[in-house]
RNA sequence: GCCCCCAUCGUCUAGUGGUCUAGGACGCCGCCCUUUCAAGGCGGUAACACGGGUUCGAACCCCGUUGGGGGUACCA
């Protein structure tokens, strides 16, 4: 690290648990993250689990599995604590309704019993837009006209005070941003049957757990302005150090088309990339690229390069749109990066997953799966492309298959006299290599019967793998062995076209 | 209705008043290499939304228009 620290930088990345974890939470998260370690401060997560409707346990599950798959790990939050826990807001309701009462009796907050058909009325009633949001009637309600709603069985919700001065953001991406005074009504805070609201808890929590800067969608952007009257508020009731944090609205990712990525579209669930064969490095890289850059000519790059370069002020403030495309070309180059060891490990944990190999591979399974990894690690951009292209080497005479569409083609009458030749020219090996295929195999087909390479290999390929598309097709040869080379000869020149 | 955000190739972006006849990447299209597919090499395609200012000079600054998005919830 060659640039200044600031290690009391303190960001978190607050989700609730509602649906699958989608590719724009995770994206904040990756923000989050790499702005704390950009600076060697600390990274919190919190769990906002205060809407008990629609949080579940497996969403949650999801969010903890999605952060650890892509190695966004967290200095505090929930299963390693910290000074601040606990972090799922649904064990810290106590500390909640302390606030409020305390805001209530401070006179920052008050209670409300309009209805939002009452409200409604009083603006048709004053001839003005019914929609226009609620009217602070409540907020000078006396003791008496309270008394009396109470005595009607009404329970209030808890609304916060807005000021009577502009509130001014100044946000890390997009610059100053003003909300004139009065454009935003009195918010509720806590709901009529005392469930404390996100415009609460948020604010709250943040000033309890020192947050310094506030990195998320963009989507929160017009609530900023609400958040800022409440941090003034806990300043005043002495909750948390009294200082606002610095806001950052990152940009939103969008889908297809020009819509915002669905929580409903498949490709918006993380959990959707990793089947699809995306290993973390190439998504958190392709992510970091929505709405950021590392320089000017260079989109292939480490998430440590990534937090060293990492400048807030250099996120786009402009909408990105996902490029499944693209992110799997990122992806193919840091397959090609990884270590062959590393990538045969990933390979078979792939081929295990996808039902190719057992869940404890033989000695003999691992072995091959060593020696097949290299000649595919290029040629391969998803991990998922494993089985299809190695598939080949690990069934059994009895399960071998070709594929209908490439043996039609290639294994024809026209194919029988490459075939014999073949495997004329690969019996007498004694010496079943590479080198040994490849120079028998050239000089029977290409040189004697002066064939094209194409002609010649197209159906031996097909023959050995059951496919037009494969591994190098000498080295899998060298690979399956001769016994079960020749056997696969034997079927291809039995091969019937359907 | 009101408030707020956004606007460079199809897509992600570089660009912060002159070095822009606008750079890179993905995609797409050629060609080369080649035992297939990739990878690699070479070349091509394609953008400053529009209109006004400011300035000697504007992709960059200001205003407006248009278009997109968000908010205006007892969701987050």
């Amino acid at each position: 690290m060659n640039h200044p620290l600031d290690p009391s930088v303190r960001v978190r990345f607050c989700p609730s648990p509602t649906g699958n974890p989608h590719v724009g939470l995770v994206r904040t998260a990756l923000f989050n993250w790499a702005f704390a370690r950009h600076n060697g401060g600390t990274f919190v997560f919190r769990i906002e689990d205060t809407d008990s409707a629609r949080d579940s346990e497996e969403s949650y599950e999801a969010l903890l599995e999605s952060l650890a798959w892509l190695g966004l790990d967290w200095d505090e939050g929930p299963v390693v604590g910290g000074p601040h826990a606990p972090y799922r807001q649904s064990e810290r309701l106590e500390i909640y309704r302390d606030v409020a009462r305390q805001l209530l009796d401070a006179g920052l907050a008050y209670e409300s019993f309009s209805t939002p058909e009452e409200v409604e009325e009083r603006h048709v009633a004053k001839g003005a837009n019914p929609k226009l949001g609620y009217d602070n009637f409540d907020r000078d309600l006396s003791h008496e006209q309270r008394a009396q709603f109470r005595s009607m069985g009404r329970d209030p919700v808890l609304r916060l005070k807005m000021p009577a001065e502009d509130l001014v953001v100044q946000d890390l991406i997009r610059g100053e941003i003003t909300f004139p005074a009065g454009s935003i009504p009195d918010y509720v805070i806590v709901r009529g049957n005392g469930e404390p609201l996100y415009t609460l808890v948020n604010p709250v929590d943040d000033a309890l757990m020192d947050i310094t800067h506030v990195l998320r969608g963009e989507d929160l952007l017009s609530s900023t302005p609400r958040q800022m009257a409440m941090y003034q508020a806990l300043a005043q009731i002495g909750v948390g150090s009294g200082t606002t944090p610095t806001f950052g609205h990152l940009p939103y990712v969008m889908g297809e088309g020009n819509k915002k990525l669905s929580k409903r579209d498949p490709e918006s669930a993380i959990g959707f990339y990793r089947d699809h064969g995306f290993i973390p490095e190439g998504l958190l890289n392709y992510l970091s690229l929505l709405g950021w850059s590392l320089s000017e000519d260079r989109d292939i790059f480490s998430i440590t390069e990534m937090v060293e370069a990492f400048e807030i002020s250099r996120v786009n403030a402009n909408p990105a749109r996902f490029d499944l495309k693209k992110a799997e070309s990122i992806n193919s180059s840091h397959i090609r990066e990884l270590d062959p060891t590393d990538f045969a490990a990933r390979i078979q944990d792939r081929l295990i997953l996808d039902g190719v190999i057992a869940a404890e591979p033989s000695s003999q399974q691992r072995d091959l799966v060593t020696k097949a990894a290299p000649l595919v690690q290029e040629r391969m951009g998803l991990l998922s492309e494993a089985a299809p292209m190695l598939g080949f080497l690990f069934v059994t005479d009895a399960e071998f298959a070709f594929d209908p569409a490439p043996a039609n083609k290639a294994l024809g009458a026209a194919a029988h006299s490459v075939l014999d030749a073949a495997k004329g020219a690969l019996e007498g090996l004694t010496d079943f290599t590479t080198e040994t295929i490849e120079h028998a195999l050239r000089s029977a087909l290409i040189e004697k019967m002066e064939l094209k390479p194409k002609t010649a290999f197209a159906p031996l390929r097909v023959a050995m793998t059951g496919r037009l598309i494969s591994p190098p097709l000498f080295e899998s040869m060298e690979l399956l062995g001769k016994e079960k080379s020749l056997a696969r000869l034997a079927r291809a020149r039995d091969y019937q076209a359907s």
